[in-house]
DNA sequence: ATTATCTATAGATCTATAGATAATGC
DNA sequence: ATTATCTATAGATCTATAGATAATGC
């Protein structure tokens, strides 16, 4: 049974940096909690940062992300996302990973800075596209697809935040889905 | 010249949290940029979780917080949260303190989660009394003020994030500003 | 040969305590 | 007496390198 140890180590380390954030995380604990020793996990990715690169790799390919869309393969809609909302509330691990590396990338010398920065980028251009596509050129209060698709993944972000400090007091999708009424009155 | 050496040093361990987050920032970085060893931080504050804790209490005291409205001394409304923002394009050091240290406290056993659980529950209630007192209870979407609350803080947030990693492309204000036009459609 | 893994370890840090010295305030 | 500050240092980590050993694949 070769289990994929590369891949073993990545979904751990996901894990560690966000119960411990990169910063805080050791590699020896990675190495803990998939067995090894910490000179086993250099074997497989020889530093830290290259480490944190990997995993973030692995949300491309794996569709990993709290908002990772690709995957759907049909069209995705403002609906599809809310449901990817819904789905979140039961991979709180993985939103916090992606909340504390996303805060964190925001640091000097970040080495996770260009990847987020790209993502976002990203993003907000096929976010922005999605409004359009579902609510045409004019949202109300003169309000554009452009400055919607930011304002869309700020109050996703946000709401993780809010949540994953008290996630009984908020209702990430119901808040979420109350934002898209906003969009769509 | 007697400076308040305290003060000094919660100054300075604000902007260093904010330039390698808390867990990032050592005592020596901070006792070196006010001139002091490290011994001479640990004099006036005995733990490295006790000047985290002072630093933050500074914020209730001083309104450095991003969105510390309580100073004005007017009322408040959504207008002055969108000036308040305004100003905070001149304040990226802090922003971003506050950026990575709220991120930072969803950690777990993190010394500032209750603090930014606290504020956040705070930072809802009075939220929700703005928007009622200027929009009455019911917004475009049928959203509620007790809605609207949570995702004006999220909005907030989440624009910041963006904000920290690509000044030139997210236009704070402005986009804050556009989310108000939802709400006031 | 290469891959997987380990032990040993160098070299940096980092937090925090102990205890000395000098200056200040009564 | 107390306050401000320093040097010295214990005790933990942490990253990364070096080099050994065992197993696997050709």
């Amino acid at each position: 049974m070769p289990r994929n140890r590369r891949e073993e180590i990545l979904l751990a380390a996901l894990d560690v940096f966000g119960e411990r954030g990169y910063t805080g995380a050791s590699i020896a604990a990675v190495a803990e909690r998939v067995g090894l020793s910490q000179q086993g996990v250099l074997h497989y990715f020889p530093s830290k940062d290259r480490l944190l690169a990997e995993v973030l790799r692995l949300r491309d390919e794996r569709g990993l992300d709290v908002i990772a869309l690709g995957g759907t393969g049909g069209t995705i809609t403002l609906d599809t996302i809310a449901a990817i909302i819904d789905y979140n509330r039961e991979r709180r691990g993985i939103v916090q990973s992606f909340t504390v590396l996303s805060a964190e990338s925001v640091l000097d010398d970040h080495p996770a800075g260009d990847f987020f920065r790209d993502r976002y980028r990203e993003s907000r251009t096929w976010m922005a596209d999605i409004v359009r596509a579902e609510c045409g050129p004019d949202l109300p209060g003169g309000v554009t697809p452009e400055q919607a698709a930011p304002l869309l993944l700020a109050v996703m972000d946000g709401l993780q935040q809010q949540w994953l400090l008290s996630p009984d007091d908020i209702d990430m999708p119901g808040l979420f889905r109350a934002f898209l009424a906003l969009l769509r009155t």
